[in-house]
RNA sequence: CGGGAUGUAGCGCAGCUUGGUAGCGCACCUCGCUUGGGACGAGGGGGUCGCACGUUCGAAUCGUGUCAUCCCGACCA
């Protein structure tokens, strides 16, 4: 490819509304345009990248035994009403209506249209298992589009679907997958951790998230991994052994004590000085518009996710200051937030595991300006009958799998794995006929994996102040020949040699016969994030060029006529070391 | 849906308070010059100032409405 014929433009300002690195880094080079809100034009750039991503994927999929084939992504509302999703998706299900009036959707995921499909093409146990793939544009309407590709409305996705006649073969499709996933991030050069994770509104028993662990403050989510073991976890569900701590007040008396606008942990630490973990702190929360009290330790955080799932609550937040006012009235106190306390309050209440080893600790009495010291559990407060771990683990914490440590770090889920059984094959009636001539229906699994979401994780991987950083393997193109001067003849017949001999090398090779100056030329190329830069100029008196690796920043002075061999072997030793 | 902000050339922004010929930088076109890290000079093209209504002799500027985009949250994962 010339550089004079691609159709990009670089832009040396970040667009403004631009918030994540991988977002600034494709405007800037050119790799994406927005069209609305959550949408966007690949450009051709960005197209190569996507096309290698999903060639990778399409080899190790074939190579698990599933097959590819593209459905449609105008579905009909009757589907959709059969696995009832149709009510329960809700509004980020794009709905659409024909000229006729037929409603449809714009597909979010493919479970109905799979299941149908299956359903009447697969009537015996001797036709399984099965697992089928697609790669294609998926349209979920989100209520909050943004960090550009990584949470778009419209995006590239493979999704497969496997068929099985029991459980131990679902085991089976499950564990190739999973294993087919990490083989394929593997190849694109990213380290990618599987993460358990609930199973959501898609429903089923087992799943997993692949997410690239990023560092940087961009990823989506926190993930707790372990140090030693391979356990990892979001942080809204990681559970944790905490490390001792001072869980002994001291007190020397169980009994009411003046704490004038002593309101928060740290004002109650200072004032009687001790450890934040010698205090039981409640929390208010409102589930479902009924108040809920949480218990935890003073030195730890509730997490609203897993209390939410502990409660059976479909909504919950933290009560406003009047709420809990309100609340202590409505139960004969009158007292501040700050001055909370279980007893007395009869709502439902939950504690968090890390109270249970309190001994004479502070808690709050719903007194304003009074708190409780030298508390103990079966003395003067009770246990909550409901203990439950709805605390946030921590960096540090050990893992509840070893003996390991747990550390925290962004990530980015670019896949998730899940075992759906017969949630869709019962409801949708889609069976097959066993061995005893008995009808069952389908056990399934499905399988996604954000393409243009990878290739957005990648760049948030791996970049620097000067642009992206590819790794070989889903480059645009695997190298570029930057002519210092194009009006110098020698220089310019020398670049175009190499170029030619680089195409026949089937090296994917971009010339930059751009008449630019040097400097634009190697910014450009940095931003791009082409792999290998060959430069032919002032070396050219020695009849040198040289070759500068992007991800290392390391130069090679080569003779122009190794130019070409040296090239093919750093090429080579990069998409092997991947 | 709640909170905040912004819509002026492809991109980044000024102008708006105090109404009076629509500007700057980058990008683009032409010529000259330059060629190892986003040069320089001269000339040029491109804007119904998001849209609608209103106030006014006159609106980018004031008022009302509306649409869109972005950020924080909720949601999703």
């Amino acid at each position: 490819m010339r550089m004079t014929n691609l159709f990009f433009a670089t832009l040396r300002e970040t667009p403004s509304d631009a918030e994540v690195v991988s977002h600034q880094l494709m405007l800037r080079a050119g790799y994406i345009r927005k069209l609305t809100s959550g949408v966007y034009t690949y450009m051709p750039l960005m197209w190569k990248v996507l096309k290698k991503i999903s060639n990778i994927i399409r080899e190790e999929m074939d190579a698990a035994g599933a097959q590819e084939l593209l459905m449609p992504i105008l579905q009909p509302e009757e589907l959709w009403e059969e696995s009832g999703r149709w009510q329960a998706y809700g509004k980020e299900l794009m709905r659409v209506q024909d000229r006729h009036g037929r409603m449809n959707a714009l597909g979010p995921t493919h479970e109905e249209i799979i299941t149908a499909l299956v359903r009447d093409e697969i009537k015996s146990y001797r036709q399984l298992p099965v697992n089928l793939y697609q790669i294609q544009d998926k349209f979920r309407d989100e209520i909050r589009p943004r960090f550009g590709v990584l949470r778009g409305r419209e995006f590239l996705m493979k999704d497969a679907y496997s068929f099985d006649t029991s459980e131990e073969g679902l085991e089976t499709s499950y564990q190739k997958m999973s294993e087919a996933y990490t083989r394929i991030f593997k190849r694109c050069g990213l380290e990618t951790r599987m993460v358990r994770s609930d199973s959501g509104a898609i429903g089923g028993s087992v799943s997993h998230e692949f997410m690239v662990l990023t560092k940087t403050a961009s990823g989506e989510n926190d993930v707790l991994y372990c140090d030693t073991c391979t356990y990892a976890a979001n942080s809204n569900r990681a559970e944790s052994v905490m490390p001792p701590a001072q869980t002994d007040g001291k007190f020397s008396e169980a009994k009411e004590a003046e704490t004038p606008g002593v309101k928060s942990i740290e004002d109650l630490t200072k004032f009687f000085g001790i450890e934040p973990s010698c205090i039981c702190k409640t929390l208010v929360y409102i589930a479902d518009n009924k108040p809920v009290l949480a218990l935890i330790r003073g030195d730890r955080t509730v997490e609203e996710i897993k209390l939410k799932n502990v409660i059976n609550a479909n909504e919950i937040r933290i009560a406003g200051n009047a709420e809990i006012e309100e609340l202590t009235q409505k139960f004969g106190f009158n007292a501040q937030p700050g001055f909370i306390g279980p007893k007395g309050i009869d709502v439902q209440i939950v504690g968090d595991e890390s109270i249970k080893e309190l001994k004479n600790f502070v808690i709050g009495i719903n007194v304003t300006n009074k708190h409780f010291v030298g508390a103990n559990w079966g003395a003067e407060f009770n246990l909550p009958k409901k203990i439950a771990d709805i605390r946030l683990a921590l960096a540090g914490d050990f893992c509840s799998e070893c003996d390991g440590k747990l550390e925290i770090t962004k990530g980015i889920e670019v896949g998730n794995i899940f075992k759906l059984g017969t949630k869709y094959s019962e409801k949708m009636k889609a069976n097959f006929t066993d061995e005893n001539g008995k009808e069952k229906p389908f056990i399934m699994g499905c399988y996604g994996i954000g393409v243009s979401r990878t290739a957005a994780a990648a760049i948030e991987r791996y970049h620097d102040k000067d642009g992206i950083q590819w790794n070989m393997a889903i480059a645009p193109y695997h190298a570029v020949i930057v002519p210092v001067n194009v009006k110098d003849e020698f220089q310019m017949g020398i670049a175009e040699e190499l170029y030619k001999r680089l195409i026949e090398k089937n090296i994917e090779t971009v010339i930059d016969d751009r008449d630019e100056r040097p400097g634009v030329k190697f910014k450009d190329a940095d931003l791009i994030g082409f792999p290998v830069r060959i430069t032919a100029g002032k070396t050219l008196s020695e009849g040198m060029v040289e070759i500068k690796l992007r991800s290392t920043g390391e130069m090679f002075k080569v003779l122009k006529d190794e130019a070409v061999s040296k090239v093919v072997e750093l090429i080579k030793q990069e998409l092997c070391g991947s």
